[in-house]
RNA sequence: GCGGGUGUGGCGGAAUGGUAGACGCCGGGGACUUAAAAUCCCCUGAUCUUUUGAUCGUGCGGGUUCGAGUCCCGCCACCCGCACCA
């Protein structure tokens, strides 16, 4: 009956197939408990799954079976991302399908995770290039086209000249495609967009709300969208013209002295055209760095175009530059330039001698204070300014607005760096927009009873350009207004559409729409999602935009999503490498050339000890290098199968949940997961361990059972997986030691239940060999007794002079004078006091006495 | 440059302003064994000390406090993100 080792290889899959008969994680919407629906940012199906996943989805899964042991009704869902790329390169290098290719991938995929033994529920399961999903995606995008939300407008993209397609800006490597190395051109083509922008100033408020995001996604998010408010007005130019520039700084506007436009601004062209020397400063300017960095730190370079603006208020003429830190895209591609109290301005002005003024100034008598090197971009009063002398910055905007508004001259506005979101990939494997071309009638929405628009099968990937274009009839069909020829869109939609919505899809699935608004209530929104940082913008920009354009035309009632998002870090490894030295015959003159090589080594070829590392086929000494996300190029990737082969599916789930918090990135190791291995043969034997008929009580193991319910608990519910790891090591400790009793069989169940979330095979496995009924999976919380967590005798810390001298046992709850004398009769606080005259005395009840000497 | 984060033993990391280093890993010693594996026990921040113990110690420098890893001020290093945003 007793076996000395639990078998994960046979225990596994066991409970792995239990679970899916007995259909334990398949969520019922019609249930009367609180729901709870997890989300884990579901996979590409890139064909292995790798590290990361198996930690996104170990955290998602505790949390799935912790709720579901608390009484709630969990959907806890998986399907797949699964349109890309990928796929189409798949098909030319490979001569595949992407859909086959996709499916092969999703098939094997979900195989690795069910050896994992998450609790989702596959019922549920679709990948987005199911017909069945994206054919309602086509649906959902007519009905924001309808609302208003969809346009089309003409815009530049990356063409490859060679390949014949639209290149992702991922794609262009130093201006050159990244497949056929030719020189990048860019193309104006109309595109699709959709509107985020009526949504900017919801989706920023909106951030406001969502208190469980980390504060750092929020941020992100919220510069992305990047409010500001000023005035747009225009100047008057010399050669007749007017010029619209936009500032945030209005009050400063008596302090401006000359204004700067982009190199690409429509002023400029028509300098350039008639001035070599404006041409080749432009060209210049297109060229400059684009990071952030370079461009922060790059010299403010410009031209003077000899064109003259009239400042609105005091009529002077002001000398328009072309600058090279005036961006064309954001404002109107005009500023005016402020050098006393804008740090750009100021070096504009200092390299180019153009007066330098303060407006703005700390008091009023500080009018004439000289600027000491750089621009004042502080809070104050401002001074120099004719009628807006004195007045608070806040006031003087104000002011300026007005008068400009009043005058007809200028208007506030409030400016957003968000910009449209261009939707149309030029690519086969994606959703087809579901539009029709007709000479007649121009641009019209496929009726929905003939959705989906379905991809054709039979595509050719040998030629160059998109397959949809080049496809002989698929494009070819009739307009469903005049019945005339005319022509399918060939563009489809961006993959970040197929996620912007898949969490409703998962809540509810009717099959003649996307989604039943009823169903989503129930579980809607999201209370947990767990995914990497690296979608803190776009993804889940694009996901909450979704979600507010349809409340907004009545699909849905829930505006955020995602309640709760937790970003979580990523696996790591240490990189293994050695350097290769020899020399080789040059190609170009044959003559002896030292070549230097590094290469990167897979931890399967190395042996790690503690002094370093050597190659296992040789011996020799080999590089340890710096512990970094696991990736294929550096070789440092573990691979989930082979580790679940040698450990099982609980140790790997253990190891992901210890050490580490789980924001952090988790550095994988051999040792860590024998560690692990160990781990769940010593619970395996501390189970095998329960006597029944033990009797007596340990008060101490029953108290340390009862906090240990309540600490993990909270551990889980604050994502603290590491705590709650270690405090069932604890609880775990203790129990090994502890003589035979109730107390003990009690503390070993609970054990027993703490870790059933996190190694639920084990779990299982225990529970059915100790005549439990049903499966632990279904079972509940351990309940507390809170009589319990309360200690009867507390340690007591005796400090002098700052220090820790003595540590006492004292009954819970002493009084403050007794603990005091206690103190005090410890000889080694006598000895540290040494007769000195105590001045006073703090006591911290249950806690410490600090004596002050 | 701007914004955000992090900094604690050999390593991953604990610690409502109240015993710094829980828990795990590594390492050392021992028991069991013919032997090995497995398992169990002990030690494991540094320095000094025979023991007892003492001193130092949470990136650096100040401060507040009876008491600071934790709070405040000023720095440094590393990591992540970015958009010269008028």
């Amino acid at each position: 009956m007793t076996d000395t080792r639990f078998d994960p290889s046979s225990a596994d899959g066991r409970w792995q197939r239990a679970w899916s008969e007995a259909g334990t994680f398949t969520a019922d919407s019609s249930s009367s408990k609180p729901k709870s629906f997890i989300l884990e940012m579901f996979p590409y199906p890139s064909g292995r799954i790798h590290m990361g996943h198996v930690r996104n989805y170990t955290m998602g899964d505790v949390l799935a079976r912790y709720k579901k042991m608390r009484g709630h009704e969990v959907l806890h869902p998986m399907g797949w991302d699964a349109f890309g790329m990928p796929a189409e390169n798949a098909a030319m290098e490979k001569k595949v399908h992407p859909g086959s290719w996709t499916r092969a991938n999703i098939e094997a995929m979900k195989a690795q995770l069910q050896r994992i033994g998450f609790a989702l529920d596959w019922t549920r399961e679709f990948a987005t290039c199911d017909p069945e999903y994206y054919g309602h995606e086509q649906s959902l995008f007519i009905d924001m086209y309808e609302a208003g939300l969809v346009y089309r407008r003409s815009s530049e993209v990356n063409w490859d000249p060679v390949d014949m397609t639209v290149l992702a800006n991922e794609q262009v490597i130093d201006g050159k495609g990244w497949r056929s190395g030719a020189e990048v051109e860019k193309r104006k083509l109309d595109q699709w967009f959709l509107k985020i922008t009526d949504f900017a100033g919801e989706l920023l408020d909106g951030l406001g709300e969502l208190k469980d995001w980390p504060e750092k996604v929020r941020l992100m998010q919220e510069n992305w969208i990047g409010k500001s408010t000023g005035l747009e007005f225009s100047f008057e130019l010399s050669n007749g013209d007017k010029l619209p520039v936009y500032s945030t700084r209005p009050d400063t506007i008596f302090g401006a002295s000359f204004c700067a436009v982009a190199a690409d601004h429509p002023l400029v062209q028509q300098v350039g055209a008639s001035d070599p020397a404006a041409a080749s400063f432009i060209e210049e300017c297109k060229r400059g760095g684009t990071t952030a960095a370079e461009l922060e730190t790059a010299e403010k370079l410009g031209f003077d175009t000899g064109v003259t603006a009239k400042h609105p208020f005091t009529g002077e003429p002001l000398p328009v530059f072309i600058a090279n830190f005036v961006l064309m895209d954001y404002g109107t591609g005009a500023v005016m330039g402020v050098p006393g109290h804008d740090q750009r301005d100021f070096e504009f002005a200092t390299k180019y001698k153009l007066p330098i003024a303060r407006v703005v100034a700390s008091d009023v008598s500080e009018a004439d204070a000289p600027l000491d090197g750089e621009a004042a971009t502080g809070d104050g009063v401002i001074v120099n300014s004719d009628f807006l002398n004195g007045m608070s910055v806040e006031d003087a905007k104000a002011e300026v607005n007005f008068r400009a508004e009043a005058d007809g001259w200028g208007e506030g506005t409030t400016v957003w760096r968000l910009r449209d979101w261009g939707v149309s990939r030029q690519r086969y494997w994606g959703t087809p927009i579901p539009f029709i071309h007709c000479d007649a009638c121009g641009v019209v929405p496929v009726p929905k009873g003939q959705l989906p628009v379905t991809l054709p099968e039979d595509v050719d990937f040998e030629t160059p350009g998109n397959p949809l274009e080049r496809h002989p009839t698929w494009s070819k069909t009739a307009c469903p207004k005049c019945g005339g020829d005319a022509r399918r869109e060939t563009d489809t939609l961006d993959t970040f559409t197929n996620s912007s919505w898949y969490f409703l899809r998962f809540a509810s699935q009717p099959v003649d729409a996307p989604f039943d608004a009823e169903e989503v209530a129930k579980w809607m929104p999201v209370e947990h999602y767990i995914g990497g940082i690296e979608h803190a913008i776009l993804h889940l920009l694009y996901a909450r935009f979704w979600t507010r354009a349809l409340k907004h035309i009545g699909k849905i009632d829930v505006a955020e999503p995602f309640a709760a998002l937790f970003t979580q870090g990523m696996v790591t490894h240490e990189t293994y490498g050695k350097r290769e030295n020899y020399t080789r015959k040059s190609s170009v003159d044959g003559r002896d050339v030292e070549v230097s090589e590094w290469t990167w080594l897979s931890p399967d070829e190395v042996n790690r000890t503690s002094e370093g590392a050597t190659l296992k086929a040789s011996g020799e000494p080999v590089e340890v290098g710096r512990v970094v996300k696991m990736s294929k190029s550096k070789k440092n990737v573990v691979d989930p199968d082979g580790i679940i082969d040698e450990y099982g599916a609980d140790a790997v789930r253990w190891f992901m949940l210890s050490d580490s918090p789980p924001e952090r990135d988790l550095p994988w190791s051999e040792a860590g997961i024998e560690g692990c291995g160990r781990f769940v043969q010593r619970l395996w034997r501390l189970f095998e361990s329960l006597d029944p008929a033990a009797s007596g009580e340990d008060k101490a193991l029953a108290r340390k059972a009862h906090q240990a319910i309540v600490a993990v608990a909270e551990d889980i519910e604050a994502l603290s997986f590491n705590k709650a790891v270690a405090r069932i090591y604890e609880l775990t400790g203790a129990a090994e030691k502890a003589a035979p009793s109730e107390s003990r069989n009690f503390a070993i169940r609970t054990i027993l239940h703490l870790v059933s979330p996190m190694m639920p095979h084990l779990a299982e496995e225990i529970w059915s060999r100790q005549n439990e009924s049903g499966l632990i999976a279904d079972a509940a919380w351990p309940a507390h007794d809170p009589a319990m967590l309360v200690e009867d005798e507390v340690t007591i810390a005796v400090q002098h002079k700052g220090k820790l001298r003595d540590t006492l046992t004292a009954p819970k709850g002493a009084a403050k004078e007794d603990l005091e004398a206690l103190a005090l009769a410890s000889e080694k606080v006598q000895r540290s006091l040494d007769g000195a005259e105590i001045r006073k005395v703090i006591v911290v009840p249950d806690r410490l006495v600090n004596i002050v000497t």
